[in-house]
DNA sequence: AATCGAATTTGAAATGATTACAAATTTAGA
DNA sequence: TCTAAATTTGTAATCATTTCAAATTCGATT
C-alpha cells in the first residue's frame, strides 16, 4: 500500500491530507476517506501510531518504537527524541495496579533553527 | 468566575461540555462560547491547562503543575500522576539547542478499578 | 437611579476534521 | 470471462470548536 510506504520513507509525521495531498498525483482516484481508513487499519493492528500532539491535527508515525517528540510551534515540524528512562519503566511496572499499555511524552517550545533565524533578524 | 472554581473543586480532568452541563443549572444563562473562551482565556495566563489525550475531546486541568496522567481506556477517567524526574529536567536542559517550554507525559490503558470489576464477572 | 461607553456574554451560523454509508470499482478464484 | 467478495470512492452527516454581530451587563459619572 502507498500509504505505508509512505510512512516508511517520510518522517515527517504526516497529517492525513499531506498523505493525501503527496499521493494523490500519483494516484489521482484516491479518495481522503481511503487514507483515513488504511491509517486507522495501520493503527489497529500496531503498524502505525497516531499523535495527539497538535489539538486541530492528528498525525502518524510509522515508527512505532516507543519515542518521545518534539513539537516546534514556531514551524509546526515534530522531531523525534529519545523516550525518558523513567517513562519507560512505567510500561513495565503497571503502576499502583492499574494496567498501562501506551506511553506517551512529547515536549513544546521552539527549535534550533528556527532560533538561529531569529538571531539573524536581530 | 464560576468555571474557575470548577476547576478548583473538580479533579476530574473535565471537558468543555461537562462544565458547560454542571453549571447550566445554576447559571441558565451560560452559554457553551462563554466556557470555551473562559477557559482559552485561563489557558493563555496560564491558569489552567487544556489536555488532548483524547483525540476526540480536549479536556482541562486546573493543576498547572507538571505531573503525568492516565488515562483508562475502559472507564475514561483520567488520573494523576507524578511526571517522571527526566522529564522535568528536559525543561531546564533545553535539549540540543531547542527550547522547550512544555512537558506533556500520558499514559493509556486500563485502571485498577476496572480490573478489578473483570475479576469479578470471571 | 439614570446615562453612556466599554466589556462581557450570548446564540446562531460557519468551519473543518473526521466518520458513515451506499454506490462504484477492483480483485481474485473458478 | 464470470461472479462474489473486498476495497475504494465521494457525498453527506457529525460534532467539537470558532466566528461574529447583537444583546446584555458592568462601572463610573452625574
Amino acid at each position: 500500500m502507498a500509504v505505508m510506504e509512505y510512512l516508511m520513507t517520510h518522517f515527517t509525521h504526516p497529517s492525513v491530507d499531506e498523505i493525501y495531498t503527496a499521493l494523490s498525483p500519483k494516484y489521482p482516484t484516491l479518495s481522503r476517506t481511503t487514507v483515513y481508513n488504511t491509517l486507522k487499519l495501520f493503527v489497529e493492528q500496531g503498524a502505525a501510531q497516531m499523535l495527539t500532539i497538535d489539538e486541530k491535527m492528528t498525525c502518524f508515525d510509522g515508527d512505532v518504537s516507543h519515542h518521545a517528540h518534539f513539537l516546534c510551534k514556531r514551524c509546526g515540524k515534530i522531531y523525534d527524541l529519545p523516550l525518558s528512562d523513567s517513562a519507560k519503566e512505567v510500561l513495565r511496572m503497571d503502576m499502583d495496579g492499574n494496567a498501562i499499555t501506551e506511553v506517551h511524552q512529547y515536549y513544546k517550545g521552539v527549535c534550533k533553527k528556527c532560533l538561529e533565524k531569529d538571531n539573524m533578524t536581530n
